[in-house]
DNA sequence: GACATAAAATACCTGTCGGTTCGTAATTTT
DNA sequence: AAAATTACGAACCGACAGGTATTTTATGTC
């Protein structure tokens, strides 16, 4: 009911909703009490889905590269969901969220960001990335590439062009001269 | 009555269209057909007013890094317009566009992609760039982070931290090692 | 089996969307 | 100046959005 959900994320409405999942629309409404308790669920979902591996894997204990290409791998995989990320759209079109929605996304991208920071701190002090970049820099810099290898997936450009694109990128991190 | 059209993009109906230019809907359709021509007809004003500016400075003969900074300047200046990037935003939803709008926005994105590419070809030949990096794939990954500064300064991320960002990103492309 | 009650679904409300009809005012033609 | 033509705009159309009131259906109790 609540799971075949990830296919059409916004732009469905609840009309829409009702009829592909078979519930009636004042179920609906009995169950999340308006559409922004519901897209709030749905942001619930992904987090506990999505973004809790996700910064699971960012606090492994292996080298950045090899975290890199887990995390790479796994978003550029096609795989499963229909290659759309959640946070990645709602994020770019926060005019429209309900407040209860935006409160859950804003803390969820706050999370993440913060996940990539002390990624990459621990980076830096096993000298596997630039020393001189100042972290809280870093993660919004990860945070971005990330987010457009989401996008560009979402669009359906060719996940091997997005990879190798998002490989280049992070180049820029890689310590400085030798 | 066709200006004042970049502060509200797309998410803006043609009633409220009306509304705020004082034209009568009526009017509308005999001057564009359909809403597909008229989104078509704001995307050819983009491209005249922002595109084609921007491809000839990227023309210019300047060293990489100069033209980089004046491209980055141009696009992270909170001046006049209300900082949104029509293209970005538009190919973030090639869903729900018309025929003609579609074709209309993937031949300004070729128009660009194509001026990346033989940008980065003429900083190769200078040696200003890598000379491993494809310049397909180089165009491409330009196009990502331009897009990227585009969509974080339409969300209203502080524009320095979009700079910083943005420069490190482009570091990916200097030359390898020494 | 009769009846009160809780749950769920049908049918509806209001508002806005993209798009159009048609009466009228302005303009041209003679 | 009268007739023909064009340009304009108020009002309207069906579709569908988010949200709700009312009726139906199932259930528990005596």
């Amino acid at each position: 009911m609540t799971s075949l959900w990830c296919d059409g994320v916004r732009d469905v409405s609840i009309n829409e909703i009702c009829r592909r999942a078979n519930v009636s629309k004042p179920g609906v409404y009995r169950e999340f009490g308006n559409e922004d308790g519901l897209t709030k669920a749905v942001v619930d979902l992904y987090r506990a889905t999505v973004v809790a591996p996700l910064v699971e894997v960012l606090a492994l204990d292996k080298p950045f590269s090899v975290v890199l290409d887990i995390v790479l791998h796994a978003v550029t995989e096609p795989s499963g969901k229909p290659a759309g990320c959640l946070v990645a759209e709602l994020r770019s079109a926060p005019g429209r969220l309900g407040p209860a929605t935006a409160a859950k996304v804003s803390a969820v991208v706050e999370e993440m960001r913060q996940a990539y920071e002390q990624w990459f701190r621990r980076a830096q002090s096993q000298g596997e990335v630039d020393g001189t970049v100042s972290p809280a820099l870093a993660a919004h810099f990860i945070d971005t590439q990330l987010t457009s290898v989401l996008l560009q997936m979402r669009l359906g450009t060719d996940p091997g062009l997005v990879r190798a694109q998002a490989h280049l990128a992070f180049r820029a991190l890689k310590p400085a001269v030798a």
